[in-house]
DNA sequence: TTAGTGTACTAAGTTTATTAATACACTTGT
DNA sequence: ACAAGTGTATTAATAAACTTAGTACACTAA
């Protein structure tokens, strides 16, 4: 269900957030559909629980999911998660483009770059 | 001459490697530029000369400076330096729209987004 | 009752970033 | 030759973050 990049220099439970994020706004995963207990996730994962529960409770934070006591955990009905996150990207692509001017870049060069790199998704 | 960030969570050594690409490539040292020594450095920014000498490797190491003994640091002629910052900012710009389009956002909606986000640089 | 669940806690190990102190070799100007 | 300034190397210590390990407790469902 959710694979580990060893490669990858982010920490385990940050990659875990991730991937869950992706599948959550990707609707691969619907609301109050039930993820994998911490236990067996980690099973899964050779990690250890006290890390996916780390992950967990970062996904409960930012409203992906939410915990039911000795049930588990359930994806959550949550309509601006996909605004949110919307918000978070054109943040992060306005840091680039900024670096990007500051080099003398231009606008035009930057958006001809991501009209040509569509292709290999 | 550079200042380094606190709230910033990237260690010290990276804000100082970053200033000092930045200022190179948008022409304000140029080549055969003294930068300042280990220890000048050092004091002026309140660190020890040890994080000093780790940002100054990483520069040497990507071409950026190269070093005399004995003189000092000075910075490299090197036109290959804005064509290689360039494809890791587009490598960048490809991740985050790679991103985006599994999430449902659309090119348009991205190129829309930093047409109207030029403003405020 | 038993098994599975989330949660909390302490302890230990590893890695990375940073500071500290010292030492050595080189260059420059006197 | 000397002194001051330079890069470089080394060892040690500290702090923070990540991860593992083990244990314990409360809740839910069959």
């Amino acid at each position: 269900m959710i694979l580990i990049d060893y490669r990858d220099a982010r920490p385990i439970y940050e990659q875990v957030v991730e991937r869950f994020k992706m599948m959550i706004l990707r609707g691969v995963l619907c609301p109050d559909d039930k993820i994998p207990s911490v236990r067996n996730l980690a099973v899964d994962l050779s990690i250890n629980p006290n890390t996916i529960q780390r992950a967990y409770s970062e996904l409960e934070r930012q409203g992906y999911i939410y915990t039911v006591k000795g049930k588990g955990n359930f994806v959550s009905d949550n309509g601006q998660l996909l605004l949110r996150f919307k918000e978070e990207l054109f943040a992060e692509l306005k840091k680039i483009c900024k670096e990007a001017f500051e080099v003398g870049i231009t606008e035009e060069e930057i958006i001809q770059n991501i009209r040509g790199g569509e292709k290999d998704d």
